[in-house]
DNA sequence: AAATGCGCCAACCGCGTTTCT
DNA sequence: AAGAAACGCGGTTGGCGCATT
């Protein structure tokens, strides 16, 4: 028995975001908090399922993605995290706190794949590729149930971490990321600049009253015309929503992050008191000259790993 | 200058899992 | 306990921009 389409209705709008839906989404989220999104598309009165709502927050208006070139740290930990866990792009998201599982999988196709391939063809058996042995088998088995486990253990961390009074805190977010990207026909190409645009004109003929007010009238400021002291006026758009500086609390990978940064990040990446384990991971994962050599030692042994 | 091919990535779709009633 | 609804994930697609012919 087939399921329905969440999105069968009519009159539901697909395609790419505009900036007035994001701002809209952003707005209710920073009132509301991320969550009951079956809530949002009545509430807000956006013509999206929640399903698209969802996603458009977590993979591009959530506060503390980074977009753009992945590092080398970043390339690496992918390509170690995809060779024990497969596929499993969330799990390898929850490793790499500013990258969205998405982002990660089109990373992957587009160009690690094929770095990877080459790489095999140039070494023979690659060594990222693990080969086929049965020692790689096992162990990647292990170490999977492993990081599983960890992931597991960080979310738990995580949640404990937020407590009540603390979870009024979560829309204290964070910056946009100025490489969120939008489709281009629209001349709408940086969030974090076009959004504070819209905003201004928005706000100049709008009161600011977003709560559970539904007079989200779509206003017709054409972001890409106004394009004078747009850095000023996405800070001034930043506080204006109570966001901080992205730029200090983020660095290149996890371990660094600060509580803060991932209070912000609470959804589906778990941190905080994680950052120990995930450095410890990742000491493994960037050491290249132990590069699988794990496989001979036990669970046990590694223990202190977690 | 126009046509075509290719790469990239945002967004959609369908399914499995979890939560709610 | 069972069914429905919501959520989350991974695979796939569509459309845009750039490069090449």
């Amino acid at each position: 028995m087939g399921r329905q389409p969440c999105c069968d209705k009519v009159g539901v709008k697909k395609g790419p975001w505009t900036p007035e839906e994001d701002l809209i989404l952003v707005s209710y989220i920073q009132q509301h908090g991320p969550g009951n999104w079956r809530a949002v598309p009545t509430k807000t009165g956006l013509l999206r399922c929640s399903k698209s709502c969802r996603l458009r927050w977590t993979n591009y208006l959530r506060p503390g993605i980074k977009r753009g070139n992945f590092t080398e740290n970043e390339e690496k930990m992918i390509i170690h995290l995809q060779a024990l866990l497969g596929n499993r792009w969330a799990a390898i998201a929850s490793y790499l706190p500013e990258r969205t599982d998405n982002d990660i999988k089109n990373y992957w196709n587009t160009h690690l794949k094929k770095k990877l391939k080459k790489l095999q063809g140039n070494e023979g058996s690659s060594r990222y590729g693990f080969s086929s042995s049965s020692s790689y088998q096992i162990c990647r088995g292990q170490w999977e149930r492993k990081l599983q486990t960890d992931i597991h253990m960080a979310k738990k961390d995580l949640s404990d971490a937020l407590s009540p009074e603390k979870s009024s805190d979560l829309v204290e977010m964070k910056p946009f990321n100025d490489h969120t990207s939008y489709p281009k026909p629209s001349g709408y190409a940086s969030s974090t600049e076009n959004i504070a645009k819209l905003l201004k004109g928005w706000m100049r003929n709008n009161p600011w009253k977003m709560a559970d007010s539904t007079d989200y009238s779509e206003e017709g400021t054409d972001p890409m015309k106004e394009d004078k002291n747009s850095k000023e006026m996405a800070e001034a758009f930043q506080s204006h929503l109570g966001f901080e500086s992205l730029d200090s609390s983020l660095s290149d990978i996890s371990p660094s992050m600060s509580p803060e940064a991932s209070l912000s990040q609470y959804e589906s990446k778990p941190h905080l008191n994680a950052q120990s384990q995930l450095s410890l991971l990742e000491k493994w994962l960037f050491d290249e000259g132990k590069d699988y050599q794990l496989c001979d030692i036990t669970l046990d042994q590694n223990v202190h790993f977690f």
